[in-house]
DNA sequence: TTTTGGTATACTGCTAACAACTTACTGCCG
DNA sequence: CGGCAGTAAGTTGTTAGCAGTATACCAAAA
């Protein structure tokens, strides 16, 4: 405990203080996320504890966690499977996204400044890099990292956590199809964002409104294209 | 492992398979709504286990779902309290409850049928009996059940789940409330009821969202009033 | 009187081990 | 050959205990 011990750990990672449980909670998520737990995959709390170099209780308080989340799914004491919602379920998160999202929408032109301008006009610059690589999947992050910004600028600390939490809950699906989008379709992405930014701007919160419900029905219209009829329970 | 431990267990508690951890849950969460644990109490988990008769694990799970429903905060390494949330929360918790309930009253008139016109009035006399009594926990209850049944009605997983998680956050300001209305105020509780069946049964979309509106800002107004100003973190 | 150093207490985070339960398999009987 | 019972393996739910750390208190010195 001298003071170098305090200088590294303080320097090197601030927060390394992070339980085991949060760690693993991060962990898995990401997991599932990227797709290296997939849907219907069984999270055995051994098998994890192991993989994660912990014992099991860190490991059950993360199941429970991301039980609670969605993302994963109890099966009657069986275990726990990484949970994949049926196409009815994406309906309903999706119907409750755009009134929340609406509601961001509306408090980003009421709250519009030259820093929001500035932060959201960064990101869409980046899209326009990703759509010129046809990196689909920095295009899905920046698609996420736009929405989290408009969160930001909301300056509304419930809305952002249940609409963030809601997000999280197809984040999975929407990715995997913006994987699947054609070469010439992906500069839609950026008018896209572009025609929200023009609505932030003008500053109109009923055509804000509007434009963010086209944008989040056209996410999931994507989304239940690929997936309708080809989900399996 | 017998035929009568099974038929035992069976009929006394149908579910009494339920873990432990779910039964502290429940315990802690309606011992928090009733106020035998006030905020700022801390929440010793050594305590509560030898309280509830099981072992610190549960009741640590139980925390854990109470800390992620937003009725009790976790203090830095030092425990965790009843959370108390400042006005600003109540604020920002109904701004959202008001949003997610317009869309419940938007559904509400478009299902409307004589099955949700039985509950709603059988609910709204026992209503009358409590203003009768002068019964304000009562009332108290049969409000929280009223808005169940029409988030019933309203037939949506999801909505349910975020818009009943919101309201449990502020049940205990709304009893409290209600506990130090005038004798002479408690009919408007009826009246309010009644209105808002009025606008499901006329089946405009508009019109029922402005009344849902109306009706939570009246109680987040009665919250405030006796609230703000008093709040010490 | 105030501040600082040290000590003791008490809590959380975690680990390892136990017990009950479910499921799947294997062998036997009809 | 099919069905059923019994057994074995594996997984969760739970307990008890250990280690680390923050806090509060008390004493001593400036």
């Amino acid at each position: 405990m001298d003071s170098l011990t305090i200088a590294t750990s303080t320097l090197a990672d601030p927060i390394t203080t992070r339980t085991l449980s949060d760690q693993a909670t991060e962990r898995l998520r990401e997991a599932i996320q990227t797709g290296a737990l997939a849907p219907g995959d069984l999270l055995v709390e051994r098998v994890l504890a192991g993989q994660l170099g912990m014992s099991r209780v860190p490991v059950r308080e993360a199941i429970q966690r991301l039980t609670e989340e969605g993302l994963v799914k109890r099966a009657a004491s069986r275990g726990a499977v990484v949970y994949l919602p049926p196409p009815s379920e994406v309906e309903e998160i999706t119907a409750i996204r755009i009134v929340l999202e609406q509601f961001v929408a509306e408090r980003v032109t009421q709250l519009w400044a030259p820093a929001a301008e500035t932060t959201l006009t960064a990101l869409v610059d980046r899209m326009r890099e990703g759509v010129r690589a046809r990196d689909r999947h920095r295009l899905s992050r920046l698609d996420a990292e736009f929405h989290a910004a408009t969160w930001r600028i909301a300056a509304h600390g419930v809305l952002m956590e249940m609409v963030s939490s809601l997000r999280r809950r197809v984040a999975r699906l929407l990715d995997e199809t913006v994987g699947l989008m054609a070469d010439d379709a992906l500069p839609g992405i950026i008018d896209a964002h572009e025609n929200l930014m023009a609505v932030f701007r003008a500053g109109d919160a009923v055509e804000a409104r509007d434009e963010m419900r086209r944008h989040i029905e056209t996410g999931q219209a994507r989304i239940l294209n690929v997936y309708k009829g080809r989900y399996q329970p």
